[in-house]
DNA sequence: CTGAAAGCGCTTACAG
DNA sequence: CTGAAAGCGCTTACAG
């Protein structure tokens, strides 16, 4: 999205505020679709457009004099400057793309809302380019992103292998990784701790005495999903416990696939004492799978979810899971892409930022029944 | 949001694809920094730039063999169009701005979703506009929508005399409504039957048996608050029921006033036997309350939603609520929108499509405990 | 401190 | 069917 802020507009109401200008525009903008330009205001103003553009701009070379002149002008005018010509003339519209996944996924407002904020702050506008299954349009979507709208990009979504990252960074567009990373590919990338995290999970379970534990994981070609199998595994190994294959099942990070392999796996002849989710989504879903089944949480399963989205706190789910500092991993990622596309920073080797992920527990792990 | 599609792109790992571009450009593009323009390509195919620009646009006028060398030139070259430069030399980006709240309440992006589908199907990207309230920065909000970067909105948060609907309309900007409209601005509009649906919640309470109605609105200044208000209103007149002025409260559309408000009226000397949330997601704050309390639903007390969210039907929630048809909604507002910028509508009235809302019977309503 | 002019990379009459 | 040229509305050296 360029997602902007329409808070004030609406906080606005009824007030002077943004219909001022307008109002004012009426008395010297006869024809209503005549376009007011630069020039315009130069007429207005009397000086040369050259001098609106750059007063308009603050300009420290411009008399203070002068430049209230134009912005009087401007105002009763109404102007607002062609973003369009001005990214065009500059090479730069101060527009970053963030794609993300699924937005019916809470976990992505929820990292996308601090990006916004923090980007907007910095002047950036962000277009939101969203994950749809359901529309083919690959190259579309990359030739918006290489359309020169984009002054660089920040992925949330990457995917082990996937070109994506690779052609965007052969194309020269500053690029970060945020969340998940790409074996082997070079690029700024920030992340939190997945596998120190899931090692906490996993041993909390251990600890309560969960043996059998099922494993609902997210896509394999994720590295979120990788590396909190092996954390996993480590905590296994570390008390020399294997995990059972026929416990383990892989689907999307949604409801659904937590629902749909949870009711799979309540319903063996042996299930699982606790089921490790690939994320907090999966783990509503598989909430709901328990419920379904009349399998009470935690007497009769304990759930353990990752990424702590403000969901998980409420009362229905008071859901045991993994914390990640949406936050600060946002504002991290979104300051280290300003930098590149400001070029503060050399084209250089990837930079990366790891953060903690640490262990939250609520009301959906407890011991195995025995 | 530019809100575009990357799951293709994703799809795409491995194979040929966008990379494929990428590859074939490097003979060609000895200098990685070296900007490939139209005037690139028409030296590679032996063209002229006018001829480049019209191939590329499927122009019928150029010859199928002259069409193909320009095609495969930009190919080899990776050639992108400069979307900034078109749209500045168009006067079109074929881009809608879509205004929604914050997209942390699960209602916008059910309703983002088929608008993006819809309006990336008929050619346009949207960019979001998403409503931050700690971020105060309206006027910066407007001028992004003026800037000549938007042609046209969709605006899904208007609120009761905020002047940003009429502001825009002044610019001469095609412009929607949806879900929300504003008394007495004449612009296109399409919303639900919120009266009609709300009288169909109440009257399935009334029958019940329920006197002590509840209610948590939302804001006053939302057409849909007022709308709904307004049928409970008609429902309980019918019955020579009056409200109990004292049960009712006013909120804004979030977890946070449905649980708070909700804690408020349960701890009341003499609660009621029902609550009538203002949508959702304060129904799902209401459920939370009414567990923080040790007060089950519906046997104690009966809640009711408004809107289906998708998250409504979950196990936990089995929400009784009104639905909204979303996806139909969102398709007929895009499609008045697109009719708008193409001009095939003239500047006239605004037109006004009303959908049903219905009633959707779940768990979380039942008879008053007597 | 300000202005005239070139240029950003396209689209689109206007000729031919 | 194709090309030369003007123009979209800005920014930014280059002069003064």
């Amino acid at each position: 999205m360029t997602a902007a802020d329409s808070a004030a507009l609406h906080a606005a109401d009824g007030s002077t505020g943004p219909d001022a200008t307008a109002r004012a525009a009426s008395p010297h903008t006869p024809h209503a679709d005549e376009v007011i330009t630069s020039w315009t205001v130069a007429r207005e103003a009397g000086v040369s457009q050259s001098t609106v553009s750059r007063a308009l701009r603050a300009d420290p070379r411009v008399r203070e004099q002068t430049r209230q002149r134009v912005e009087d002008a401007a105002r009763r005018l109404g102007y607002v400057p062609n973003s369009l010509a001005s990214s065009l003339a500059s090479r730069s519209g101060r527009t970053v793309g963030v794609v993300v996944s699924d937005l019916t996924n809470p976990f992505f407002p929820s990292l996308l809302s601090p990006i916004h904020d923090e980007l907007q702050l910095m002047g950036y506008r962000v277009v939101l380019f969203a994950e749809r299954t359901d529309i083919p349009s690959g190259q579309d979507a990359l030739n918006r992103l290489l359309d020169r709208s984009i002054d660089g990009v920040l992925v949330t979504t990457a995917t082990l292998r996937s070109p994506l990252a690779d052609t965007l960074r052969m194309r020269g567009l500053p690029l970060v990784l945020l969340n998940r990373y790409i074996d082997g590919l070079d690029v700024d990338r920030v992340i939190s701790d997945n596998r120190g995290g899931a090692v906490a999970g996993a041993r909390h379970l251990l600890e309560l005495g969960h043996r059998r534990i099922g494993v609902v994981r997210g896509p394999s070609n994720t590295s979120t999903s990788r590396d909190r199998m092996a954390g996993l595994q480590d905590a296994l190994h570390a008390e020399d416990i294997a995990l059972d294959a026929a416990l383990v099942r892989e689907g999307s990070y949604s409801h659904q696939s937590g629902y749909q392999h949870t009711r799979d796996l309540l319903r063996l002849a042996d299930p699982p004492t606790a089921i490790l989710c690939g994320n907090d989504i999966v783990a509503f879903g598989a909430i709901d799978a328990a419920r379904s089944l009349d399998v009470r949480v935690p007497q009769d399963v304990s759930i353990l979810g990752f990424d702590d989205v403000p969901m998980a706190s409420w009362e229905v789910f008071r859901l045991t899971t993994v914390s990640q500092p949406f936050e600060e991993m946002a504002t991290a990622a979104a300051r280290m892409l300003a930098e590149r596309i400001d070029q503060h920073v050399e084209i250089g080797p990837g930079r990366e930022q790891i953060f903690p992920a640490t262990l939250v527990k609520r009301s959906t792990v407890g011991p195995p029944r025995s």
